[in-house]
DNA sequence: ACTAGTGGTAACTAAAAGTATACTGGTTGC
DNA sequence: GCAACCAGTATACTTTTAGTTACCACTAGT
């Protein structure tokens, strides 16, 4: 008899059925959970900010860095970039209302860590 | 006149002294942050699990994989690791009262993936 | 003319993350 | 005896990520 009900030491038998839940969980640090990317959403959130102006934010992070992670976040629709100035040139980065869905995320994230002297 | 009032197109000028906070989100984000991480605690919430048994429940990952994550989140106390039984090698991984405490930030996070489509 | 700032890009290197395969030493079942 | 499972470990390898440095074209200030 061969059930999966059976127990030992009390642990739980599953049989391999249950990889809906985790791979949402996995698809979703993909995308907020680059190494910058979580932070320049958080700095975006009290308006729009400049390119070097976000480089400086973020302290010790590249430009290279700075416009991957901008990259990434623009095409997934979180952040819009727009040329508010082409002579001398200057970008502003924003935050989408889909990018804000995810700050209420990264709110408990900041309180855990807090919490918890992470 | 260089005061730090000045808007240009809409952009705030801030000067560069907000870096106490995106500090505490990638802080976060190295511990929940890695690639099966979440995974794995979130496998664990309904009682611990063996370690064959959670290399299966994760789909695609190597035991190495497994192995390293699952050493990390125990030297950050999130899980915990049991030998159920010696002659025939058992062992049981099981979520703390820290790494539960997690599980909220985890759940939202998998609704915002769910809702969006991610 | 020279310096500093804007928003990037290109080339390169170093380090980290992840994958694949095989192996250990023990046990259980056929 | 032989295969298969347990919980890993070891080795080698590829891929991805991160970061440095230098550079571009342009402008503003001195």
């Amino acid at each position: 008899m061969k059930t999966t009900t059976k127990t030992e030491g009390n642990v739980k038998k599953i049989n391999s059925e249950s990889c809906e839940q985790p791979c949402l969980i996995e698809r979703g640090m993909r995308v907020l959970g680059g190494k910058w990317k979580a932070s320049i959403l958080w700095h975006l959130k009290d308006g729009p900010v400049r390119f070097n102006e976000l480089s400086r934010m973020l302290g010790g992070a590249s430009k290279k860095m700075v416009d991957q992670r901008l990259k990434e976040l623009e095409a997934q629709g979180l952040v819009t970039r727009e040329v508010i100035s082409d002579r001398p040139i200057a970008v502003a980065y924003d935050i989408t209302d889909f990018g804000r869905s995810a700050l209420d995320i990264l709110e408990r994230l900041k309180d855990w860590t807090e919490d918890n002297n992470i």
